[in-house]
DNA sequence: CGAGTTATTGTCTCACCATCGAAAACCTCC
DNA sequence: GGAGGTTTTCGATGGTGAGACAATAACTCG
């Protein structure tokens, strides 16, 4: 694989730098927002860009990304972060050799972090001229995040601590991009034990209406539900109880 | 954020390395198992480790992977390879800072690579020793292959190009590492378009029996089955022809 | 109290998968 | 050549979960 670029061939040993980026969603408005930052210099002055930063060398990838960010939102904001993957082409940033982990960061709607200049929220959906291969960090996050939203709990990191079932179908609609329907979702969410009724009421709207009922997460660390049942052993009936044994993660 | 920044100012500025890992499985002798490699020397000697290199200052990690495979497995006999993830611990080897990206590949059972010394296969349900934070990399490996089994076609990665059912129901029991039925592995499979028959039949065997027809699966690259059906859009019937529009993988 | 509005629950149906058993296709041995 | 054994494949049946839609519940306002 050989390389042309007078930068890529100085003989020095540490050549390849790490950087971290934070892809940090929130419904806002009704709709997905991803949070991007206005290149002031060159190169691509002017694109929009993922919060991005270097990395120290005495803190892991993560501490890197939560101290950037904190700079961006408040990191108690934060309710969900994970990795997402490494981009590693060699020319995707011009005349360095940058190394990039991407991570993925969910907001909830209850907190409006105030973000510094040149920071702002856009539609995640249709995304502005982005920066280097930001464009499709973006999409790979996109995708695991409406992925995730069907087969895992973690509507908790997006919703507040309570709602309404109205509530939270707007934001899986806005999150999803797509419509998605109360009934269903109301009951498949608490059949599998993802929501639970609070026992309070909401205030009836003004229009009047029966007044909604108030749900929260049962949980607030990422839960996989029980995986794609193909292949698998039939469930042995008792429901109840204990959680699944092998509910870890797959990413 | 000014990328160029260097944060942490302990010395010098680059002061973390880069390289990558490789877990291959394969399906030997009836049980799923890993390539690994026995450390000479210190830190953790006789430790067993994943096969390991640096990353070269022009190419991507990919590129850096396949060639350090290259000199363990022949690169040919990788069916597929992708990122598994980045592991960033301070101190998760001594004395240096180390991050390190992994990848999974997968060897179909036809090929017997021949391996260089001090490099062997060990069953993947029961590592020995291992190095540093491998074997949680190679937990990791393993959960996303044996989910990816249930809603991907990466199958095709570990099987023969062509074979009966009952060959592929071991290969799926002993890369699961549980029992699964042939006949609903038949089912599934063919009703999802992920094998197709081939029309030949097998040799009977010694003991007599039906001869088994030929399958192969019908695309050698990853394809991952309509996700999970929650809270989507009931399909619209005609379960025929033409691919799936969104089929893009999620990891 | 009835009309209007919103939330929740019931029911129907369909897709999908697991289990079982029968049929098909081959062998060997008598 | 037929009986019996072996292996593969196909069909029938039942259960489970989810989407669609209708019915009911609970409230406000006039």
């Amino acid at each position: 694989m050989p390389d042309t670029t007078p930068e890529l061939r100085s003989g020095q040993r540490h050549d390849i730098s790490h950087e971290v980026l934070g892809v940090v969603f929130q419904v806002r408005d009704g709709a997905l927002q991803v949070l991007l930052w206005r290149r002031a210099q060159a190169p691509e002055a002017g694109c929009w860009s993922l919060p991005v930063g270097p990395v120290g060398v005495a803190e892991s990838l993560e501490a890197a990304v939560s101290r950037h960010l904190a700079t961006k939102v408040d990191v108690r904001d934060l309710a969900h972060l994970e990795q997402l993957g490494t981009w590693s082409e060699v020319h995707r940033v011009p005349s360095r050799r940058l190394v990039a982990t991407a991570y993925l960061g969910l907001v909830p709607t209850t907190s409006d972090p105030d973000t510094p200049r040149d920071t702002d929220w856009h539609l995640a959906d249709s995304l502005p001229a982005t920066a280097f291969d930001h464009g499709a960090v973006v999409t790979h996050a996109l995708a695991r995040l409406r992925a995730k939203l069907s087969y895992t709990n973690i509507g908790f990191a997006l919703a507040p601590e309570e709602f309404t079932m109205a509530a939270l179908n707007r934001l899986y609609c806005a999150a999803l991009g797509r419509p998605v329907s109360v009934t269903n979702l109301q009951r498949v969410l608490l059949r599998r034990g993802v929501l639970e009724a609070t026992g309070r009421l909401a205030a009836p709207g003004t229009a009047g209406g029966r007044p909604a009922a108030r749900y929260r997460f049962r949980h607030h660390e990422l839960e996989v539900t029980d995986a794609f049942p193909v292949l698998r052993p039939r469930r042995t009936s008792s429901r109840g109880a204990e959680d699944p044994p092998g509910a870890e993660s797959v990413d």
